[in-house]
DNA sequence: TACTAAACGAGACGGTACGTCTTGTCTTGAC
DNA sequence: GTCAAGACAAGACGTACCGTCTCGTTTAGTA
């Protein structure tokens, strides 16, 4: 019999934090991530900072739950085979990461992931979304014969992953389907060869 | 004839240069990334600040300045084999990225670079170094038959690359010599088998 | 036929009034006049703020209401002659003077009283009390002779009084009872000699 | 040989301390004592925040040093009697305590003065210009045999002075000429009939 | 030996954002 | 309809940092 935790007091209004967390998504969009100001912030969704401060501890949590609030899952693919799921799954991301925005919101995650825990969880639970629709895709792929029993899945997935990253974030190359369609050829090879 | 560009003028202090990096570095490792700042790098370093500025034009490169004076290059493996020579350099690599601090400083400069073009070349010219190494040693694959002669060595490094930083970086997972095993093995098998 | 005024709902809790106000004089006392925070009334009376604003208009009306209620007033003297009259009065006065928390509740009043007319009428309010004393003193000093019949009775207690107020909060030196004294026997003189 | 202990570094902008004092009057006078913002003193004045903070400790501080620094002081009378000089100078003294403007701030410097101690030196620094005046009016009056040897100089300058402000801020009414007449005559025969 | 020009340490400057605090109002469910 | 609790909009507070600017001093090359 779950209580519900009422407690006294005027409830905090939800309509708030929705509304301040668009303003957010907002400002990122038109002044970029290190222009966002909590005043701002405050100012556009009609809201008192001190609003804004009872919700979270800082400037830097509130962009990120206003980035992971925006973000919606992606969907499972299923094209017939192992290599045209994993095609749209990586080509997708490799689109989005082609954004500069994307791009420098995942990274300054990233780069936050290494000081802040709860950043940390935030980035490893958005990217363990896809993870999970990867393993799916794979494990259709050893029921298929398609890839031997014992492969290693978390390898595959951080070797299609980091591929797509590394190539658009840190070469600095974009990423076209074709490029896609070599690495995933190149991995699902790898792991039947091995 | 090479004509010295002599200015007129007292000469810039080449010990003031280096003491700015080594409290920049410093500072880095003590405080992190974004606690750096410019009047704590001028105090350690028993310096002004306009002497700072006469050097760099912002906080962003001094710090990023720090780092590639800091970075010494990597060597090139001999181990007798293509898997040895990789499973040196993408070890040390994930070596590296095993600490906090390293990974925090290429984090932050991939953050960086999705906004400052001068950082992006810097990343480049970081990478690159390892790019080429890697190369080398691919090509020695090549010639002796270790991999096919159209083998896509871009493609190769940005597996191995972004495998590791992946992993460490994003997924969160630390790389021990035994997945860097795997990693090199399953991208040799994928070049060989395509 | 008094129709007593019932009006519907929860009445008033008067030990709340009771409460506030009390909380209110307390922190007067720990932190003084400007440091007195309605949210700290409140979480000191135990009472909501709507409670504290169903009653006061503002903060400041709220503090002069404390202090007007925790005043009491004074006792007529009587002790045979005008002089020791005076002196009784003005003494207590100066005693209470003395005190710093009585001093900087008396210039604080006086420091609003010239911005928000109800103020004034408070302090006035206030003051009169000692001035009715004093004129029944005076006059008797008239009936009596001490005094000519046509003194400026009002004169002779703004200067008594001021005395007391100038010297204690402006010039800064306590009034001790010798002083007293001889305030009184120089407005008297005055008074005589005119 | 007078050494100037000159500080290394910037030396600090006089003309930027005169704008904030100015600025601050301006602002005094248009929104009141409690209007004043410490932004828009900053604005007005074409100056950084921290450079007022860097001289003045807090706001009250800035408005306390406005105030002693707009008070030019009162000429030294001479109008040939004692009874003369003194209507001089407190009839000056009711003037300035005519404009609602002064009263608030002198009440405010009051009110503050109990509270802090600096304030309290500023204010008996302003307070005992006009007392030196006076008491040099008041010597001359001995001299001429206006007054007795023996006079309590002290105490009837916190008559006259006393009188002024207790009727003026206190009891709330104005001071013309007359009553200062009435005043100063009332003093001046305390102080011979004693 | 002077003079000139630039770099130096120190620190003040204008500006801007931060996160906290307070005020007076509003909104809950309980009484 | 009041109560305690506490959220709300507004906006001032005092701090921190950035990148620039002045000081008076120091260090070189030139006259």
């Amino acid at each position: 019999m779950e209580v519900p935790p009422r407690r006294p007091g005027r409830p905090r209004d939800e309509g708030a934090a929705q509304a301040i967390l668009t303003a957010t998504m907002e400002l990122m969009a038109e002044v970029g991530f290190a222009g966002v100001t909590v005043d701002a912030v405050a100012q556009r969704a009609g809201v008192g900072k001190a609003t804004i401060y009872r919700r979270w501890q800082s400037k830097e949590r509130l962009v990120l739950d206003a980035i992971s609030a925006s973000t919606e899952p992606a969907p499972v693919p299923d094209t017939g085979s192992v290599a045209g799921d994993l095609r749209e799954i990586y080509g997708r991301m490799a689109e989005s990461l082609s954004q500069p925005e994307s791009r420098s919101l995942l990274m300054a995650m990233v780069a936050q992931a290494t000081v802040d825990d709860l950043v940390r969880d935030l980035l490893a639970a958005l990217v363990s979304q896809r993870k999970e629709v990867s393993q799916a895709v794979l494990r259709r792929g050893i029921a298929e014969g398609a890839l031997p029993a014992d492969a290693d899945l978390d390898l595959l997935i951080d070797l299609l992953g980091g591929a797509v990253v590394y190539r658009t974030c840190i070469a600095g190359h974009p990423v076209d389907p074709k490029t896609v369609d070599r690495i995933v050829a190149t991995v699902l090879a790898g792991a039947a060869g091995r």
